[in-house]
DNA sequence: TGTATATATGAATATATGCGCATATAAGAA
DNA sequence: TTCTTATATGCGCATATATTCATATATACA
């Protein structure tokens, strides 16, 4: 097997990529997974450009009531939506930009094919 | 409830946020949940910077041969990585900058807190 | 032809996930 | 208080997913 370097240092070249810390790995892995769900991106999606209330969301995407409400948990645990209340009505919205910005920009891709 | 313009159109003022395509749903979906595992982000963190063997994946991150196996064709599949073949050795590489800049921005965003 | 090494793959298992039903809770109106 | 509307939640089912073991395949070399 060749090596194109023979120098000092030679077992192995590796310039030790930092390997991440557990934490940071759960905050990322959680991330991607929030946005891994095509209820949820599709959630996202719609709170991008306005606030929502659940049986507006339901009702646009044709999904249940539950089902909405139990993305939103999901997505509110993470911190990714907030909601004001007007009555008995709950209006969500987005509150991360980043992870907007993540959703964004992978669909502009996805749609240049 | 009041409404600040009340013009031609008033039912509902939703300006029709575009519903995703079911294609775009599926592509944006898979693309996140590539990098929803906590193992597969880092066999990608790894190969951001330097090729890397099944095997010296696997020592590194102290995982099993046919675990890096298996999640490497997953993200074969997705294109999301290529191999180069050297004896019996096959040494992978990052195959999508789009997706490993995604990578690399949360995970800078992670760190960051 | 053998053997050795590196990787891939199929089957089995354990766990995680998304959804729907039924019901609970919460707030406002009567 | 009772009724109505909007939302949340517990539970169970069906399916998806990640990992492991055992084995198959592939390449190099003697």
């Amino acid at each position: 097997m060749s090596k194109e370097n023979n120098n000092k240092k030679e077992e192995i070249d590796r310039t030790e990529v930092e390997e991440l810390d557990e934490e940071t790995l759960f905050v990322v892995s959680q991330t991607f997974k929030a946005l891994s769900d095509p209820t949820r991106i599709r959630i996202l999606h719609l709170l991008c450009e306005q606030e929502m209330s659940v049986n507006q969301i339901a009702d646009t995407l044709e999904l249940r009531q539950s089902t909405v409400s139990h993305q939103l948990r999901f997505l509110k645990n993470l911190r990714l939506v907030k909601y004001r209340r007007a009555g008995t009505t709950l209006f969500y919205s987005h509150d991360d930009e980043h992870v907007i910005d993540l959703l964004q920009q992978t669909i502009k891709h996805a749609l240049h094919h």
